[in-house]
DNA sequence: TACATTTGCCTAACAGTGTTAGATTATTTA
DNA sequence: TAAATAATCTAACACTGTTAGGCAAATGTA
């Protein structure tokens, strides 16, 4: 009766197949191009298969992004390690995160919902707002005589923050409270807007 | 040959029909549920007429997103009006960005490409990086000795710059360049290590 | 008015998606 | 060897975006 332990081993390793094909499809062609045909194709199945070792493609991709934190802790970890202060261990943590997530883009992008778009292209419309912005820090600076590469700067440097904000905010929804809202939104901008005058 | 007027503006009619019926739809179901022909079904007709208006439905949502910057611009700039100085005026600026991400939460997701995903549901992994950062922020902090909501908090702070610039990075690519990048994750991690500390 | 042409709109289809039901084949058990 | 079970596939459903072809009404021309 060791050929059920053999079985047992088979199953397991079809399904990381599936996760391997599945993450390989991910890299290739963007989250949006992963289909569970596709997977099929790789593992050389049929699709029904997928579905007697996960119950759908959403379980396929929260898997994925299982994964995906366990890699990126991992990477926080080591990087904590080097240093002893904690405020240079935070400080390659976040860089080490920030590696992560152009190293592994297209699972960050699972991870945290980032989508690119038609905005970015060669929408028009979206200079407004930004022209409307700059303008504004420009004014603020104008003693120091800024060229438009650093104003340019201190603007990503607030919308860092407030997109950031808002992205958990509509990913976590319900977990983030008001007053730790309004707490970050008026310490970030007003940090920034000090370190600007 | 009034007609040929009358045609005209039948078809912006329909034109803007299919932008109305396109946005009611993202706003009911997300911009996920959004097709053609629940758009057809809305101005009542079939699908292939809206290709005699829109060469695809990346433009019918490019279009949308169009609309979404010009109404963006539009609250900036009442925002901006309200104040003199520019200091109050871009503290203003940002608050009314914050109220359109989430007025118009749909909006705000096509025109930036934020998606809610499996992540913030029940993925037990994504607590681990979470415990990583607060723990080290409880150390750095320890002399002022914080509850876990102000831990949070500035774990949060932390999260929405480096989240936020990302995603500029994703989403806009080309766009910004290395040397802003590591401008601003210095001067920002550096910022708030200091106002942690 | 009669015919030709253009326009508006629809049906049907293609290729793709996630997912399920039922049949078929292979393997194991009795 | 026969029955039961497991593994796998085919076919289908209900969708998706998109395109081709045809029908009928409106228009232009003689």
């Amino acid at each position: 009766m060791a050929s059920k332990d053999r079985i047992l081993r088979q199953k397991e390793e079809t399904r990381n197949n599936i996760l391997e094909a599945a993450y390989s499809i991910v890299k290739e062609e963007g989250w949006q191009g992963l289909s569970m045909r596709k997977i099929a194709d790789k593992i050389e199945y049929t699709a029904p298969i997928i579905y007697e070792y996960f119950s759908n493609k959403e379980a396929i991709l929260n898997e994925l992004t299982g994964k995906g934190f366990i890699k990126l802790a991992k990477e926080l970890q080591s990087a904590k390690a080097k240093f002893d202060k904690p405020e240079d261990q935070i400080e390659a943590m976040w860089m080490a995160y920030w590696d992560f997530a152009f190293t592994d883009t297209e699972m960050y992008q699972v991870m945290f919902g980032v989508q690119m778009n038609c905005c970015s292209q060669q929408c028009s419309a979206a200079e407004a707002p930004y022209n409307l912005f700059t303008a504004v820090i420009a004014e603020i600076m104008k003693n120091s005589n800024p060229g438009p590469e650093v104003i340019k700067q201190k603007y990503f440097t607030f919308f860092s923050v407030i997109h950031g904000l808002i992205a958990i905010n509509i990913i976590n929804k319900s977990e983030v409270m008001e007053t730790i809202n309004n707490q970050i939104l008026k310490d970030a901008i007003g940090g920034i807007i000090k370190s600007i005058q």
